[in-house]
DNA sequence: CGATGATTCAAACGTTCGTTTGAATCAGTT
DNA sequence: AACTGATTCAAACGAACGTTTGAATCATCG
């Protein structure tokens, strides 16, 4: 029945392709499905026709492509865990099992995999309800999984902590996927040699392997609640916290 | 010439309050201005008498509160190095004339402060076109003065491995201004007691400072070229570029 | 009070949006 | 060649968009 899907799957393809440029160019709710047509080169209703509605093509977009991204990110981390045999595993090969596979995905030809990239960074930051509803059940698992691995190598964090640091890591990933051009305003020098995503992503790991490392302030090892001074010494003198 | 401005301000700032929650909670793209003149209570004619576009007014609902913000932090800056006598500052104390202001914005009543600060976060990841006007203009001085005052505190740092980390500094603070509600996912535990902003950040300080401080792998401090392994000793062994 | 200029208002403008429709076209089977 | 079901297409749908208009309303001052 029908083996004439190689056109249809041809259409498929191309407004896949297209949508996931546009909505990384101009964002979900700019993006108008006749730009996406007309890019594709596909009539106004194929859209509709291969997907349904323009919310089922941006679900479909991340879920063919944030899937497989997130089950190697887990794969990843089973292989070393398995090579560590129960020994806790240093934090740079956790977050690089974080980090490989993106940038696996980064070399895909024609700069594919690479706009993905920068609309996935972006999608967390984008206030539409149907991604709010399709990023947590994509991470979920994989965030379950990494504080699983990064609480048994710090061991000495408290939960609430590595809550919050794995907050921040997944927050500088995004944003740096997002390849932000807003904040190339932060090169005020010359980023020109090899600044390709591989070698950006070699500076991130140190950086995001010392602030997951990084001491607990005074104020954090015995109370939780912030205010009131106390003479403890602290990590740092703050201004933060004098007006409580 | 006509003090009955009274009334012309009231609605102003009326259009203003209620564009700046609307724009956080959707985007910009997908808040019209007739929910926001309908939450304004005010005739939908207004933003355009009042403001001229659609456009005028998300420059409007910037440019009046990141100015003062950035402002700020250039002069906490100034103070504290005033104070130094010229002896490089602390990473901490640098980081905090950053975050400080930005605490002080989040109190303003009503939650208005904590509503633009969601904003602001959100904006940096936003394609408009008008935002990626604004934000380069008005972040530039703070960008310039802030790397002058790390460099001096991280004088063995190299101009480049500077820059990208900012950025990464920068991204995370963005990322956690957001407020992202789809990362609330990570809240695998409870993080349910002091969790304002103000805990929030006393958190981030030791997070970045540690990452701004981290050591250079040994990719890093010879050559800024990825790709190609050496016998050099490495910080650790990595997958990433095994397949340069 | 009547004139003046600023502000509000209801209504409409023309455009663009996502979606639907029904006929035309295509590939594969009988 | 005739039929079938999948796909494409031009055209249109109603709704919502940002903006404009011109009269109504308001506060202020001569």
């Amino acid at each position: 029945m029908a083996e004439n899907k190689n056109q249809a799957i041809d259409t498929r393809e191309k407004i896949l392709c297209a949508a996931e440029s546009l909505f990384m160019e101009h964002g979900y709710a700019a993006t108008s499905l006749r730009v996406i047509t007309a890019k594709a080169r596909v009539n106004l209703a194929a859209v509709n026709y291969h997907f349904g509605s323009k919310e089922a093509l941006i679900r479909e977009v991340f879920e063919l492509r944030l899937g497989p991204l997130n089950a190697a990110r887990i794969a990843h981390l089973d292989k070393l865990e398995a090579a560590a045999r129960g020994r806790p595993l240093a934090i740079e090969q956790i977050i690089e099992a974080i980090i490989a596979p993106v940038l696996h995905v980064s070399k895909e030809p024609l700069a594919r995999g690479a706009i993905f990239l920068r609309l996935l960074g972006r999608a967390f930051s984008d206030p539409a309800d149907t991604l709010r509803e399709i990023l947590p059940a994509q991470y979920r698992q994989v965030v379950i999984r990494f504080k699983q691995a990064l609480t048994r190598s710090l061991p000495e964090l408290p939960d609430q902590e590595l809550t919050w640091r794995m907050h921040f890591m997944f927050g500088t990933l995004s944003y740096i996927m997002a390849g932000n051009d807003a904040l190339k305003l932060i090169a005020t020098c010359n980023l020109e040699d090899g600044d390709d995503a591989e070698a950006i992503m070699r500076r991130l790991i140190p950086f995001l392997a010392a602030g997951l490392r990084a001491p607990l302030s005074a104020l954090q090892t015995k109370r939780g609640l912030p205010g009131r001074r106390s003479g403890m010494k602290r990590v740092h003198e703050s201004e933060i916290g004098a007006r409580t």
